[in-house]
DNA sequence: CCGTATAGTTGACACTGTCTACCACAGCCG
DNA sequence: CGGCTGTGGTAGACAGTGTCAACTATACGG
């Protein structure tokens, strides 16, 4: 093949590179399949040779997001100290958010009509989660210990509480203008040791 | 006055009305101008003569859920307990996000280019937060007397939790197919136990 | 009475996702 | 070899969208 400037040889995972760093510069909502086409230098009928819809190449991208989302908390554990661990990986969840806003908006914020039609998507959150719960789980064990049932829950409410503050923060609805790094840094700091006294009521004198 | 049919602020506020309808049967992303339009029986630009844009539209209605979700809290008031108010405001808050998914996401899942240009949505989004914050102020008081500036940040808190929680719930992305009604229950209860430990560890015994 | 502002209409443009038809080429089977 | 089918890419069309521009009709103030 001579001219191998142009077209890719694999198209479709041309195609989710590209949408993924279109979604990465100007957000989801500015994701087209014809754009993506167009940088692409093929006809804008061409990927949909190798994903059935729009929806599909967009889950295909936001399963993309769930694992790198999980690799980065995968590669700052820090399996010393259990209690630290807990503020550390809270940390690490709101940097990734406050880093990676529109990637993460791509995942938690993205209106998909059906994750029930994208298993493969789902699979990819359910890993994160995953993460998150194990970690969790060898963390809290010590404190409430003989009560597997509630870790899980415990699981769900850490991160549901950094989900929201991530998410509260993101959409400037809350303090919308005087909202300073130190303040944003003071509110997560405060919801974290609120979140380390949930779980470990009796670590206060 | 003989012909009084069309009041300048009818079509306005019938436009607003429609789009909220709209929105509360297909979901915002199913929202457009024209439908609106067809079925007010207007042309296709009879809501530019007063809505600059759509997104201006839609800030308009998505303020409009932040004044409902207010009402919604203002309404269910019980100011006798304070602990038991905590538990109470939290049910109903994770209540209406479940009976009201899509205006729900309307207000917080709704991908706006920029808060910052729709004052009015911000001050109703923050005046549904004041209420939440007064009353989390009024029942945390009597615990954590004299720190004011961490009850603001206690507010964040708990709405940054009940918020986190309904928004992973109704995104499916934990438990996609084995959330049963009472597993959402035990979990709602689960994580607003938690938020009563973190708000008052010393109410324990 | 006339000008002007306001509200509404019509038409166009660029853009999107998606459907259908067409083309090129590989491999396979007779 | 020749024709078949399936795969990957192209081109055109259609309905739908937001938005700009020009036009019309009606109420109001000088």
């Amino acid at each position: 093949m001579p001219g191998r400037g142009r077209k890719p040889d694999d198209l479709r995972e041309a195609c989710i590179e590209e949408a993924v760093k279109i979604v990465a510069e100007a957000g989801v909502e500015n994701l087209s399949l014809r754009e993506v086409s167009r940088r692409l230098g093929v006809s804008h009928q061409a990927p949909y040779k190798h994903f059935p819809s729009r929806d599909h190449i967009l889950a295909e991208i936001v399963a993309r997001a769930f694992q790198d989302f999980a690799a980065f908390l995968e590669g700052r554990a820090t399996p010393d100290d259990a209690t630290e661990d807990l503020c550390h990986m809270g940390a690490c969840y709101m940097d990734y958010a406050r880093a990676n806003p529109l990637k993460y908006r791509l995942m938690f914020n993205t209106p998909l009509p059906a994750p029930h039609d994208h298993p493969g998507m789902v699979a990819d959150a359910q890993y994160a989660y995953a993460i998150l719960h194990n970690r969790l789980q060898g963390m809290t064990r010590p404190a409430v210990a003989g009560r597997p049932a509630s870790a899980k829950l415990d699981a769900l409410f850490v991160w549901a509480t950094l989900h929201g503050l991530a998410t509260l923060i993101q959409s400037g609805v809350v303090h919308p203008l005087d909202l300073t790094d130190q303040d944003r840094q003071d509110a997560v700091a405060h919801v974290l040791a609120r979140v380390r006294m949930a779980l470990e009521p009796a670590g206060r004198p």
